[in-house]
DNA sequence: GATAGTTTCATACAACTGTTTGAATTGCAA
DNA sequence: TTGCAATTCAAACAGTTGTATGAAACTATC
């Protein structure tokens, strides 16, 4: 108990050094000199370089997922138990977008640390990652009691491709500002987030009944190119 | 000339090992031993360790890119310089979707490298992909001939979703796969084509008219969350 | 204020990393 | 065959990494 003060400016350190520089090259030495604290202290505080790591990211990630949540329950409560369906994108993809986009967040740690996160994606928090399955699935339950008698498949797509936009909006901002020339907006983080909702909607109608496919893909298309034809 | 073999050994060792166990956890020592050949032959072929990285990934890059450029000039030819939108996409996310997915694929070390370049993002690796801005401008230039008029930010937009929508397939098929429980078919590639272009071509109308939000978000959302509420 | 438990510290460890070196070998041209 | 360049090789290098150790310093309890 006396030494919190060690363990969080370890923690505090790491995070902000990992979100400059990257999980790629910083060091334990790093991290330390960072928190004037002794070598020693992160395998006696946190037992290994990936635990620390691990507890650096699941703290921010469960953040995110109550935030998730919580916007989840509002929308249903507020629904009589079946939230509309645009609402419950706005709750998958709202809180993680407004954690890492933004003017104010760019010169939060906790922001950049996640996008690196996201970014680079080393083993300690892949390990995370793949117990996500877990929390998601209460989004595909929302989705079926939102929009039932849809196909499941059609739901998972959707979720699919929600979490699509918004983590590679999240990692690739500053490519898209440095493609698009500053003309696509990264700051203005509430038009991005109603443009991936609205798309995220559109594309829960996209594979409707795959038969239907031609109405998708129009009639300008039926010289679509196979491989033999390259 | 004469030792083209090392050389070939050398990238097609690294290419399987890579594609395996990923970048993390393999060294030259196991490449070389893979490969049958001297420690001291990667240095002498190609350098050092990164630039070797950055051949493999050039190669696969590259090709992906002709392909891609392929179908794009071929359906601006059939459309007479203009070449409707979905095909534009199709040029776009069909070869990297080809050859990342699909069941003949699954065994292909080609695609399961470069899905493995797709997740962890290593320096040299990132380095040439911030090099494809030049590529996609090709993309945008047939995008505005397709659709005059649009705002450009819209087709920047469209862009970024599309290839959100394809890497985020390629990256996380397996969590996908699992999540659905087997529902979303990931073997059926021109499926998964089919559907990502056609939410692309929606996600073009998606951010139309900035002012329209609120008919993209519908009164039901009046009372979407902000952080207070939280 | 002695004691037991916790935390800090300097230091060493052991292993692994990519790279370099210089000699040996090979292959080809004259 | 001789000579020269390209290639291979074993070995070592120089540096870094995360982790472990055991003593020292501290803290709180009795």
């Amino acid at each position: 108990m006396s030494s919190d003060r060690t363990r969080s400016a370890i923690l505090a350190a790491a995070e902000k050094l990992y979100a400059d520089r990257g999980f790629g090259d910083v060091t334990l030495r790093d991290i330390v000199a960072e928190a004037n604290v002794n070598l020693a202290a992160v395998n006696y505080h946190f037992g290994s370089k990936d635990e620390l790591i691990a507890e650096l990211f699941v703290t921010r990630s469960l953040a995110t997922n109550r935030e998730r949540l919580n916007e989840l329950k509002l929308a249903e409560e507020k629904g009589g138990g079946r939230a509309p369906i645009d609402a419950i994108f706005y709750a998958l993809v709202g809180p993680p977008l407004r954690g890492c986009l933004g003017p104010d967040r760019e010169g939060s740690t906790a922001a950049r640390f996640m996008i690196r996160a996201s970014i680079e994606s080393v083993p300690p928090i892949r390990r995370i990652k793949n117990r996500e399955v877990d929390h998601l699935r209460k989004f595909i339950a929302a989705m079926r009691r939102s929009l039932p008698g849809r196909d499941d498949a059609e739901l998972y797509w959707g979720l699919h491709f929600a979490l699509a936009m918004s983590h590679h909006t999240i990692r690739e901002k500053e490519r898209l500002s440095r493609l698009s020339e500053g003309q696509c907006d990264l700051n203005d983080v509430d038009a991005i987030v109603d443009r991936v909702v609205s798309v995220s909607v559109m594309a829960l109608t996209a594979g409707q009944t795959p038969a239907k496919k031609t109405s998708v893909r129009p009639a300008a298309l039926h010289g679509r190119l196979t491989r033999q034809d390259l």
